[in-house]
DNA sequence: AATTAAGTTCAGTATTTTGTGAACTAAAAA
DNA sequence: TTTTTAGTTCACAAAATACTGAACTTAATT
């Protein structure tokens, strides 16, 4: 599969920004390319080549996005080949579990906050403003996504 | 400055997730100290000391801190020492710092859907939709921290 | 039964990231 | 003016991460 100049950028700026997030290169190509190909549907091989990934690199790569949920792959009769593709469907959750991370550090704030000294009054009190903050804005994020799952 | 089992403990557990999000342990121990201390001021060397960390790491850590607004430091007269201290009220700013990066990401896939081939109208179709979910998600938080910077 | 196809696994290498500690700077104290 | 204090800088070492490619597995085809 041959890229055109403008995929190859999306593909490496898709890329850096994932990194960020602290995905490997490779997986954040792959995935990358799912999103830019003119294709819906690729083979082990036309990603390998496509990307100049070696086997273990492209089977790594492919394996940890399946096991995130970002890919699958579907089969066909009469060929031993596994199709790939991006799923398209799971965003919303994806979403939901990312701010659940984001959750994760507000358990760690009460968690301080509670063996925190008496002798810091209003230290404590900033703190715990700090997570009744979050506390609210991971409420407020949770139901508009709510909101979104029941729109019409 | 002597810590107690659970005050480690803590400052561990803080760490293991920020370094999910890319910092390096040093920072996110010095970082964690400052949250767990009975002391709202730190030194230079009781940091050092403290976490066992060598004087360029404690240099390094301090500096980066700074300059992301997780701390300060003041000083005081007829006193060289530097004063390091939490900032406790730039959460709110820090949150929505976070949640433009998390729009970025909407940026590329937009761009991505501009110059996605048209022989593909499910994916683009859904991949729009997508872009609109992340839409709604942005506006409504940054609507809810906006709410709660306005409370009285 | 041998060959091919489609991928997996893993040892080793390359690269990047972190942290150390000694040498250095700049200001204050003796 | 020498010494001490408070911290910075930077070359190097250690550790973690990512990727390659060859050997291997498993199933299908010849």
């Amino acid at each position: 599969m041959v890229l055109t100049e403008k995929q190859k950028e999306l593909i490496e700026e898709f890329g850096v920004l994932n990194e960020k997030y602290g995905l490997p290169p490779a997986e954040c190509r792959v995935w990358g390319l799912f999103l830019v190909a003119d294709k819906v549907e690729l083979t082990f091989d036309e990603i390998m080549e496509t990307l100049n990934l070696s086997k273990g690199g492209t089977s790594n790569a492919l394996n940890r996005l399946m096991m995130t949920h970002h890919i699958e792959y579907i089969t066909k009769l009469g060929d031993k080949k596994r199709y790939f593709r991006c799923k398209m469907n799971n965003w919303t959750q994806m979403t939901k579990e990312n701010f659940e991370k984001f959750d994760d550090l507000n358990i760690i704030l009460k968690e301080i906050l509670k063996a925190r000294t008496s002798k810091t009054p209003q230290f404590n009190k900033d703190l715990k403003e700090v997570t009744e903050f979050l506390d609210f804005v991971y409420k407020e994020i949770m139901l508009a996504i709510h909101k979104w799952e029941n729109r019409q």
